[in-house]
RNA sequence: CGGGGCGUAGCUCAGCCUGGUAGAGCUUUCGGUUUGGGACCGAAAGGUCGCGUGUUCGAAUCACGCCGCCCCGACCA
């Protein structure tokens, strides 16, 4: 993508509505743009940077055996009034009305609706387990939103569900998705605790948010330093298999957030091993047996012939409330830093002087070199002071940065940039696509 | 929902206290000089001063009402 034609609004000043790093730097570098309080239109740089860290979601939930549906945003009230949650929601539930006057409301989750499908298909044990995801937009009216997209009221979230015949069942589906989680967050290249959570009315041991730290975070977190450096499970782990070892490895060290801290549990460890830190959450599972079945009648034959209510569980990603906490994760003075997994374009590259005919030519040979590579390229081709263009791209956080000018051109090289680092490298011109892939 | 604050050009803000017909920097456009870390000179464009009502000869400025937004708290993916 040439610069000069994309739609790329940056910001030199800091908006004043914004507080905290990523929104700021998520405004100035044009990702979002604010519509009303907590609502966000996402700009062309932030849309990719959305559908990467979806697509990540989407995959490692595949991965696991989850299935990919997509329900409405708008739902109508009486699904929710089987469950008894319409009137218990209360205010932060955008409650709409249709032209005729029935009312509907704007889906801050989707408990009911998955639970309405699966009642309506689902009869046997034997098509158990069953867990459906979808990646939608929820709505949820916050008194105060705030913190640009991580305390917004509209909001991008991945939610599965899990159905099973039994606790044990369920049990399973929970180490799955638990296992999916921590492949989800280390390919975003941050480090997620799963730390304990309040499990609701159910009780036991099945609900965990996952949090990232961050200086930043919104709320104090306590954990052992062993989970810094705890193995990620690989990717060709086998979810049909026993899972249960690596959560259990996982959930024996100290994790906690401040409002399940145990303070004399956490003091009982080695000095060196308690990490006090701010936290977001990012993701949240949980296990929630037959809240919603029951009510709602989904049930199931068992192998004995006799009808229940299915075990259920739910399991949710901030999926844009994730852009917020990786640019938390990682930015400096100059701007934003993306890993490589999530980052909108592999490479910035900059040609310093457009109009001059040998820079032109290595800069738009180098374009073409890298993008049959393969690889999302904005090449800034503007005529603007080379200041301009490297304060830019450093803003935007693109990993690679490839700099051609006509020095370098001169004597056949280009210089590659590594934005996390800051090191660069003087190369020969048919070096850099080699460098810049690792191939 | 309680407390506080803000709304003046695309952005950051001054002007308001003490009423007299709207400013700066950045951005944008044009011309010129520049050209490896957000250059400089010149010119130009750009504003229902959030909305309404009132006071006044006269309101960005004073009063009242409303709307929007931000911050702190309580609440939450």
């Amino acid at each position: 993508m040439r610069l000069s034609r994309y739609f790329l609004p940056i910001l030199r000043e800091t908006p004043k509505e914004a507080e905290i790093v990523s929104h700021r730097l998520m405004l100035r570098a044009g990702l979002i743009r604010q519509q009303s309080a907590g609502i966000y239109s996402w700009l062309p740089l932030g849309k990719r940077v959305l559908d990467n860290i979806g697509q990540i979601v989407r995959e490692e939930q595949n991965r696991s055996g989850a299935i990919e549906i997509l329900m409405p945003t708008i739902q109508s009230a009486d699904l929710w009034r089987e469950s008894g949650r319409y009137d218990d929601y209360g205010k932060e539930m955008l409650r709409i009305e249709d032209r005729h006057e029935r009312e509907m409301l704007y889906g801050p989750t989707n408990e009911e609706m998955v639970t309405e499908i699966f009642r309506s298909y689902v009869r046997s044990y034997r098509e158990l387990p069953l867990n459906l995801y979808h990646i939608q937009w929820k709505f949820r009216d916050e008194v105060r939103p705030r913190f640009g997209v991580m305390r917004g009221r509209e909001f991008l979230m991945k939610d599965a569900y899990s159905f099973d015949v039994d606790y044990e069942g369920a049990r399973k589906a929970y180490e799955r998705m638990f296992v999916a989680y921590l492949r989800t967050f280390d390919r975003m290249g941050l480090k997620a605790i799963p730390m304990r959570a309040d499990s609701g009315p159910i009780g036991g041991d099945m609900s965990h948010e996952f949090i990232i730290l961050a200086s930043t975070g919104e709320s104090e977190v306590f954990c052992s330093r062993k989970l810094l450096d705890m193995p990620i499970p690989p990717a060709d782990i086998d979810f049909r298999g026993d899972l249960s070892p690596i959560v259990d490895a996982w959930t024996t060290p100290y994790a906690a957030t401040d409002e399940k801290h145990d303070a004399a549990a956490f003091n009982a460890l080695p000095e060196e091993d308690r990490v006090t830190a701010r936290g977001i959450e990012v993701g949240h599972i949980f296990y929630f047996g037959t809240k919603y079945s029951e009510p709602m009648g989904a049930k199931v034959t068992g192998p004995d012939g006799t009808d229940r209510p299915v075990h259920m569980g739910s399991y949710g990603v901030g999926v844009s409330r994730l852009l917020g906490a990786v640019i938390e994760a990682s930015h400096d003075e100059a701007g934003i830093i993306w890993p490589d997994s999530v980052a909108p374009f592999a490479v910035g590259l900059i040609n310093l002087k457009p109009g001059d005919k040998a820079t032109d030519a290595a800069a738009d040979a180098l374009y073409e070199q890298l993008a049959n590579a393969g690889l999302d390229v904005l090449y800034d081709d503007r005529d603007e002071r080379a200041g301009a263009k490297f304060a830019t791209m450093d803003l935007i956080g693109l990993p690679w940065q490839v700099i051609v000018g006509p020095k370098g051109v001169a004597a056949g090289e280009a210089e590659v940039k590594r934005r996390q680092s800051g090191e660069r490298q003087t190369l020969p011109l048919g070096a850099v696509v080699k460098r810049v892939t690792g191939k």
